[in-house]
Parts: structure tokens; sequence; C-alpha cells
DNA sequence: CGGACAAGCTGA
DNA sequence: CAGCTTGTCCGG
């Protein structure tokens, strides 16, 4: 209500966990200039003073109420818009509108947007034709050439596509250069009101695309470091997830990686940006484009693809190699002779001595299974039952110890049953491979350690798939039990073995290419030696699909495997799942309605509708039917589990 | 969330 | 029944 004198009433959130309703309260007229929708304020509250979300403005004061006024107004928050999407994110994710509004906030007090007159007022994208043709002087291709700064006509054709969908899913294949693409998108933005928002997987790729893309003359802005730049407007937002809850109008919004998990939130608010965007898109009308070589059902479902020529994406998938764990003689203890030459092979052909033979091993430690060699009990935690596994060699003269990967404890290696100190390692983790490979090669084969750490330098380097991550180029990568991927008991095991197969194929470079594309993390791959490095496979499945496709360079195989699977089990994208955990989720999903409701364990329970709409709709509406809304659930409820 | 206030428990 | 803990309610 704006009153005679000037005074606003506003409908204020207290960002304050355990509240979740508005407040009203009048902005004095000396601080009506600095309050919008979305200002953070603080506000008394039952005899505080507390910090809130403007999220109602010139509203009338309820009946009865006596409004008091805004104390200060502390910063600049997430606008209008903004709002809105956050209140969509809250139903459609089930959680609290305060934690999305939060998200979406600067990290640190904004009071006023910068100066615009340090920016080029229109110089966020150079001029069409002032990027040059092509940066290094060699020609791109297809599968990716050295660097190419300008997108071939082809590229250029199928970004145009994507962005004329509105909504779509570009399928590229591994090894494809993504500047490329991304400078074809700015292209299309160029003209559109609002500034190009791109989403990268990490931190790194989004240092190295700014870096990029600001020696090619681009205002860019690095979100959410640069928060008030890019609710300034004027340059193009780069940023991981978080950029799914950035200020400003997009022009278009293009996700890179899009198959990539990292753009799910594990954290509350847990949301998925690839859903935000494309909600943001939807209701912003600008386009979004999703880029992977390896798209989801999930990300596929209700988009368009845009694919290339078949044999320009063939070409972007390596020259895969698969080893028949079945035709193994068992005298050579899952390395197989072929693995070993194949190694050996790689490492004497030459070439750029930086790039490894990665080998990779799901399995963390030592031994993930010992059994005793006497009585053949396997070893098991004594409190919890979970199999104990050995994380180190133990040193010399030493007996070590096993601990449990469930509970922590440490226990003695001495089979509990028997007595024996005898233990046979059933399943080998990655340090025991590293010991036997060395042997087995008489070359270095070094470990990698923690996930975020440096690749060690070594001709081989062995590691779980974070190794996939922190190398930039090899010239082989071999799974060695790649049945342990295809085979994990979860529903998008296979979406995500093949996801693994395509880092690992980015790595290797294109098969016909000069060096492939990049590598991971965006940086220059060293040398130019021809791409192509060998994708080594050892499973017990050559026939499965995510194999064959990956050989085949044609994800299609298992998208159309696994949605046949979905609809059989109805499981995402044809329905949609939550999970209620905690000691109010039974009372909580007794009172749901309209959804499948099974127990999987104690305070443990999955929720099945035929929609993500069907399914928000039913979490909102018992939020809404209760006397204190979330106040009174005891509950955590996650939409789209990601561990199932 | 955190203060207010009410209802419950203890000990003399 | 004072003095304290525990529970429930509510905020503009």
């Amino acid at each position: 209500m704006i009153e005679p004198e000037g005074r606003v009433e506003v409908d204020v959130l207290p960002d304050v966990s355990g509240i979740d309703r508005t407040f009203h309260y009048a902005v004095p007229a000396a601080l009506v200039p600095g309050v919008g929708l979305g200002s953070i304020v603080r506000v008394p509250l039952h005899g505080r003073r507390v910090r809130g979300f403007v999220v109602a403005f010139g509203t009338p004061a309820p009946p009865g109420v006596v409004p008091q006024e805004i104390v200060q107004v502390v910063s600049l928050g997430p606008p209008a818009s903004m709002i809105e999407l956050c209140r969509w994110a809250a139903w459609r994710y089930a959680g609290r509108l305060r934690a999305f509004l939060t998200a979406a906030s600067p990290p640190t007090v904004v009071r006023r947007l910068p100066e615009r007159g340090r920016l080029p007022e229109r110089g966020s994208v150079p001029e069409r034709g002032s990027v040059p043709e092509q940066v290094g002087g060699r020609r791109s291709s297809p599968s990716g050439g050295p660097h190419p700064a300008s997108a071939p006509a082809w590229l250029g054709d199928a970004v145009r596509e994507a962005v004329g969908s509105r909504d779509a899913v570009l399928r590229l294949p591994p090894a494809h250069a993504r500047l490329p693409v991304v400078l074809a998108a700015l292209d299309e933005a160029r003209g559109r009101p609002g500034d190009a928002m791109i989403l990268v997987e990490s931190h790194a790729d989004a240092r190295t695309l700014s870096r990029r893309l600001e020696a090619l003359g681009f205002g860019v802005c690095q979100y959410p470091d640069q928060w008030a730049e890019a609710a300034l407007g004027g340059r193009v937002v780069i940023g991981t997830r978080s950029v799914a809850l950035a200020p400003g109008k997009p022009s278009l919004i293009l996700v890179l990686d899009a198959h990539s998990e990292s753009y799910r939130s594990s954290r509350a608010p847990t949301f998925d940006a690839r859903v935000l965007v494309a909600e943001r898109a939807r209701a912003e009308g600008s386009p979004v484009v999703f880029v992977s070589p390896c798209p989801s059902l999930e990300l596929l479902d209700g988009r368009a693809l845009v694919t290339i020529e078949r044999s320009a994406e063939r070409r972007g998938w390596p020259l895969a190699t698969v080893l028949d764990v079945r035709e193994e003689d068992p005298r050579e203890g899952g390395y197989p002779s072929r693995l070993v030459s194949l190694v050996r092979e790689a490492l004497q052909s030459g070439g750029e001595l930086r790039n490894p033979v990665v080998l990779v091993l799901n399995r963390k430690g030592r031994a993930r299974l010992l059994s005793c060699s006497h009585c053949r009990s396997v070893q098991r935690c004594p409190s919890c039952g979970a199999a104990l596994v050995q994380e180190q060699r133990p040193p010399k003269d030493e007996i070590g110890v096993l601990s449990c990967p469930s509970c922590g404890r440490d226990c003695p290696p001495i089979c509990p049953a028997c007595g024996s100190a005898r233990l046979r390692i059933l399943r080998p983790g990655v340090g025991l491979a590293r010991e036997q490979l060395q042997a087995l090669l008489g070359v270095e084969v070094a470990e990698m350690g923690s996930p975020g750490s440096e690749v060690p330098k070594a001709p081989v380097v062995i590691g779980t798939e974070s190794v996939l991550h922190a190398a930039l180029r090899a010239r082989m990568v071999g799974f060695l039990d790649f049945d342990h991927e295809l085979l994990a008991p979860r529903f998008r095991a296979a979406e995500q073995a093949l996801v693994l197969l395509a880092r690992a194929a980015r790595l290797l470079g294109a098969r016909d290419g000069p060096g492939g594309g990049e590598a991971p993390g965006g940086r220059e791959a060293p040398g130019g030696r021809s791409g192509g490095g060998r994708l080594v496979v050892r499973t017990s499945m050559p026939d499965h699909h995510v194999v064959r496709s990956a050989q085949a360079g044609s994800p299609d195989l298992v998208a159309a495997a696994e949605l046949e699977r979905r609809r059989l089990l109805r499981l995402p994208p044809v329905t949609a799942l939550g999970e209620v955990t905690g000691a109010g989720a039974a009372a909580l999903v007794e009172r749901l309605e309209g959804v499948e409701v099974a127990p999987v364990q104690n305070e443990r329970y999955l929720v099945r509708a035929e929609s993500s709409t069907a399914l928000a709709d039913a979490f909102a509406r018992l939020v809404a039917g209760d006397q204190g809304g979330w106040a009174a659930i005891d509950a955590r409820i996650e939409i789209d589990p990601l561990a199932l």
C-alpha cells in the first residue's frame, strides 16, 4: 500500500531458519528509495532484529496488523524475476523459499550496483567479424581442431538450430573443443536483450573459459564472485551451477558438459541447475542449449535433440578396445597380457611424454574385500557387519589395520573366526593394482592422490574416476574393471558408465584429429601430437549397450535401451521420484496424496509420482495444508534423489 | 530461530 | 509453593 506521505508497505520473509512465512512492515520514507523487491533488510521481529527479504512490494497490511518499520536496508538481493524463479524452485524441489533466496543473494553485501562507466557500454560482445577467423593458424575440424576460435560453418548451423529450438540438447562428441561452441552460441546471442549465461562443470573450467573469452575481447563476469556485475548486466556471465540463480536477464543460456553431476547441488537447497535454467529460459523467453556428448534421458526428455553428421560424431569418440574378462587366463590375475601389451604399446608409441597412460579402477584403498586364507570367512566389521577394507599397504614388519568404511572402526587384520593372520584379497583396490601393475609393467605406476590433487608425473597413472577429472591428456585410458560401473546398483548406472567413457574419450582426443579437442579444465592440451589415444575397456559384458555405444560413437544406443528399461520399471524420466528421510518421515508420507510411497528402510521412504509436477504438487499441498507450514515438518525431502 | 509463558517436577 | 526444567506457541 502506498500511503500519502510516500511510505510504502512490504512483505518480508525473515532470513531465520524455522520461520517460513512473511510479515508485513512499513518502509519509512527515508528508506523508500533503497528498498525494492528482493532487498535484504533488517526488521524488528518478536523483540529482535533479524535480516529478511522483501518479497512483495506495496501490499496492504493484513487485517488487524499494525506494521512496524524496517530498521535498515542491508543489501541488494535477488531481483524480482529471480524471486519468481526461487518460488518455482521451492515448489519444484519441495524446499523452503528462504533457502533459494539466500542462494540467489550476493555472497557479500552489495549496497549499490557498480558504475556502468567502467564497462564497455555495448562492448560485452565484440562486433561480428572482429573475432579472428582462425587462431593459431590451423584449420578446425569437425572433431575439434587445435582450439579454433571461430566456429566452422557446420557447427554454426548446429548451434543455430539448437538456439532456434529454444530448449535443446546439442550432442557433440567428447573430443570436440568447446570454445568454438561458445563462440557460435555468443554469436547467436548477439542482438538479443540481456546477457549470455554460460554454465560449466567446475571452477577451473569457469576460469579458463573466462580468460579465453576476455582474450578475444568479450566482457566477462565470473559468477558468483562478481554478483554485482552480473546484476548490472552487459557482460557474459560464466560460472558453475550457481549461475542458474544469477541476477540479470539471460539472452541465452548455454550449459556445457550438461551430463555432469556437478549441476546437481548436494546440500540444501538441493536443486538441479539444468532444471532451473530450463524453467528460467521458459519464463524469460530466452533460448537454452545443453551441450553434451552423452545426454541423459532426463536431459533429453521433452527437448529437441540436435546432432551433427554421423561420421563426424563417430570420429569424436576414440578407438576402443574391449577386453573380455571371460576369455582371460585366470592365472593372469586380472591383468591380462593383452592389457599389458596395450599399455606397453601406448608407452612405446613415442609422442608427448607428458601424456600418461591412465588406468581407472573405481575402488579406493588397497583392498575392498578380504577373506581368511584358512577358514575363508569374509572379514566383516564386528560392530556393523560391513565388509572391512584395507586402506594402505601395511609398513614393513607391521601388520597394519583393516577399517570399516561404514562406521569407521579399525580392526586388526586377524580373522576373528579362526585367528589366522593370513588374509586373501578378493577384490583389489587402486593401491594393490598399482603395486601389481608396476611389477608387471616394469615402469613407474603412480597412484592418483585425493580428488582435487595434481596428477602425479609418471608414465602410467592409476586412480579412481577422479583421475579422469584431474588429467589433462592421456595416450591411453584403460578401465580395469568396467563391470563395476555397468553393474553398479543405481538405476542410472548405464548412463553414468557412458559418462566415464566420454570423460576418458576427451583425454584421448579425436580419432583422426591433430591432438583432439581440449583437455578438461579447458587448459591447453600439451603437445600437438596426433590424437586418437586408445580407450581400453575390460569387462565381462562386451556386448553391453554402453560398451557398444562408445565403440560405435553413438550414444543413442544407450538412450534407446535405457528408455525402454525406465518405462518397464517406471523410473525417471517416465515418473518422478522423491526421498523422504528423518524422524518425521513416516508421519509425512502418511499424509501425502496422489503418490506411491514405498518404505526403503527405517525413517526412509521413496515417493513416486507420475510427473515432477505431480510430485511437487503433492508436497506443496501438504506444506500449505499444515498450520505453520515447514515448521511442523521434521523430515528431509529430496526430489530426484541422486543416490538410487 | 529464540523469547514468553504455562505446565510439570523437586525438595523443604 | 519457590525455583527450576521442559514444552509449546508465536512473531507484523
